[in-house]
DNA sequence: TGCGGTGCCTACCTCCAGGTAAGAAACATT
DNA sequence: AATGTTTCTTACCTGGAGGTAGGCACCGCA
C-alpha cells in the first residue's frame, strides 16, 4: 500500500515541481513578493536570465495560475505581473527554500 | 542596491536548489523522513526511478551533509539512509511543496 | 532620419539530467 | 553449477531546459 503516490498526476511533490521546480520560477515569485513589477524591472533584478527565458517563465507562471498579467496598452508598452492568491500560496515554499538556503550557505 | 543576491554562491534559493532541486531528491528525503530506510526500499518505495539515478541521488546528498549512510559488510550486503540533522531541516520545504502540491491538485 | 526604450517572438544550438542496458562482487540456496 | 539477492558501476543515448542572436512594432525625441 502506497501512501504516497509518485506519478505526476496525483504525488503533491511532483505537481509542486512542475508549477514551480524550474531554474527561475522560485526567484520570479520572491521577486514579486513585495508586489506587482514590469517585465524590464525583473529582468534587472535578475540580470542573469536570458529574455526568452523570461517571458517563458512568466507565461508559464500565469497560465498556471499563479501570477496575473496587467497589459497597459501605451507606447511604449507597459506590462506589469502580480501575484495571485495561489501564487501567495507558494511564498511558504520560498520561504523555507531561503531559510534552509541560508543555513547551508553559512556552513 | 540588490537585496537579493542570485549567484548561486550567495543565493539561498540558489543554493537550495542545487543541494534538492533535482527530479528526486525531495522525495527521497520525504520517504525517509519517518527513518532510515534500504536502498532496495527505497527502490521500491519510488519503483519509477531507475538504480544509477538513485545510487546517484543518495551519493549526492550524502555528500551534501543532508543523509547519512550506513554499511553493514554483510553477504548479501546492506546499507541504509538516514536523514541527518541538516536533512531535518529541508523537511519544511518537503512540507510546504506537499500543501502548495495538494493545493493545486485539488483544483 | 536615425536612435532608443519596451515587450515579445523565432530559429538555432548546447549541455546535462536522467533514462536504458549490462555487468561485477560475494555469498546462499537449490 | 547454476541461479538469486543486493549494492553499485560503467558505457551509451536522448529529450528538453535554457542559452544566444536577431528581428518586429510602436512611438518620442534629438
Amino acid at each position: 500500500m502506497n501512501t504516497i503516490p509518485r506519478d505526476t498526476a496525483h504525488c503533491p511533490v511532483r505537481k509542486a515541481m512542475n508549477l514551480i521546480g524550474s531554474k527561475w520560477k522560485v526567484l520570479l515569485l520572491e521577486n514579486l513578493r513585495d508586489g506587482r513589477k514590469r517585465d524590464g524591472e525583473l529582468k534587472r533584478l535578475l540580470p542573469d536570465i536570458s529574455e526568452k527565458v523570461l517571458i517563458q517563465e512568466l507565461k508559464d507562471l500565469v497560465a498556471s495560475g499563479l501570477l496575473t498579467k496587467h497589459a497597459y496598452p501605451e507606447i511604449p508598452p507597459r506590462v506589469e505581473y502580480e501575484l495571485t492568491d495561489s501564487g501567495q500560496q507558494a511564498l511558504p515554499i520560498v520561504d523555507s527554500l531561503v531559510a534552509f538556503g541560508k543555513q547551508h550557505l553559512a556552513a
